[in-house]
DNA sequence: AATTTTTACTGAACACGTTCAAAAAAAGTT
DNA sequence: AACTTTTTTTGAACGTGTTCAGTAAAAATT
């Protein structure tokens, strides 16, 4: 069995051809349908494929929607990691990274949904603190370490160390409010993304204050608490 | 129709007693078994009706949680509101209120992960900003006000006025870590909730400090737009 | 080359949430 | 009391996600 016994991994190229075959026709409907009516059925008949095979690769539809988190979460990687590169300001890099997510995502805005709807789920395989989902989460985080690595802002290192997840967390809220978002090309979610971190950058600098030691070393340690605990669990 | 056309309006006291006695076995099997393990097709059983009849009183199963909500806020409610008459201080009443609410929820920690499943959900008539659930929101949100409203601490209006919403989506929070916590009599939980109050109050006096007044006025003007935006919606 | 073992694939079956037309019972009306 | 209207209740039906025993094909082994 795989980490969590559920999607099989894949022995002969064949398999590999009808896997990818399958994850594309259900992205294809997905984006046109959302999620509901989105049939494991219709997928399979999309992919000229029976039913069951859809099973066999992949072991619930929710696993189809962890491949989707996989495959837009490389998109996002792909265009945000040279904006890295030209900026080098935390306000100008965040700017850059979170519009850039929030566009990567946008034409799956109908079905997205479904995402926090499992992810909060303890029982589901897709919650962020499950452990088949680390993988993502972990390389997703990753950005956020690369965003505030070589930045050259003065931060103290206990803030620094723990800053890439809080921006992570961040940037979860940031997509839970994309996800109601329903005006007009998204510009709520754009205005917030603004708004968010210019007073982000003005807290940093404030958090970042030496009179703020005492404070930051109590909430920081909390927060390093609560990010271990999600690998504990079962 | 109804708010929104789910749950028929009882006309009849046959008729509430029979939803009563649906909701109550609903409650029974959802405590002994947890969500998905607990049918419409049993519960319909153990209340000696028909499947149809079941949903003649409940609309879907998502209607029966949110039965339960109104049911478990209805009792911590009534746990909490002697507390804020022996309190008087914000950080002893935050303590005993959600130590109170954490033991209230407590029998259906099994299932109490569906809450928020489809709390993240915009197409779900659950979801804490959805129009449905307006009632039970507001019910929740104005013990967090009656534990603001006569507290002696020294508080700007600004933040007074926004800290009972903030203090809902803290508890929120709460509750979401409650859900994932699998440790022995809920501790870490507890632990969580002790910390976290401390660490508020120390926040709150710090934000109150006049010094603090620009950076305080823009992050409040944020979080009344994004309060206001929820039952602007759809 | 024959045989065994592993992988890919099929389609029928199951239990579930939900819907609906229609029957039974109750309440209201004349 | 007879009739009408409303409410309560039923049970069959639909489409869904998922499972599984079994078949076809491919790979590994002899």
């Amino acid at each position: 069995m795989n980490s969590a016994g559920k999607t099989k991994s894949t022995r002969t190229a064949k398999g590999e051809q009808t896997k990818a075959l399958i994850l594309n026709s259900a992205l294809d409907l997905l984006r046109e349908r959302g999620y509901e009516e989105t049939t494991m059925r219709a997928i399979a008949r999309k992919a000229g494929v029976s039913l069951g095979n859809a099973y066999h690769y992949f072991g619930s539809k929710e696993h189809l929607i962890q491949a989707f988190y996989h495959r837009t979460h490389g998109e996002h990687l792909a265009a945000a990691l040279p904006v890295l590169q030209k900026e080098t300001s935390l306000k100008a890099r965040l700017l850059s990274v979170l519009r850039l997510k929030i566009s990567t995502l946008e034409p799956y805005h109908e079905f997205a949904g479904v995402l926090f709807k499992t992810a909060a789920d303890p029982h589901s395989p897709l919650n962020p603190f499950a452990h088949d989902s680390a993988p993502t989460r972990h390389d997703s985080i990753k950005l956020f370490e690369d965003l505030v690595a070589d930045t050259k802002a003065r931060i103290p290192g206990d803030l620094r160390a723990e800053l890439p997840y809080l921006l992570w967390l961040y940037h979860m809220g940031i997509i839970l409010f994309w996800i109601h978002d329903s005006s007009p090309k998204r510009a709520r979610t754009y205005r917030l993304i603004d708004q968010t971190v210019d007073l982000l950058d003005k807290l940093i600098s404030l958090a970042s204050n030496p009179l703020m030691r005492p404070v930051r070393k109590r909430a920081l340690k909390l927060v390093s608490e609560l990010r271990d605990m999600g690998l504990a669990e079962a």
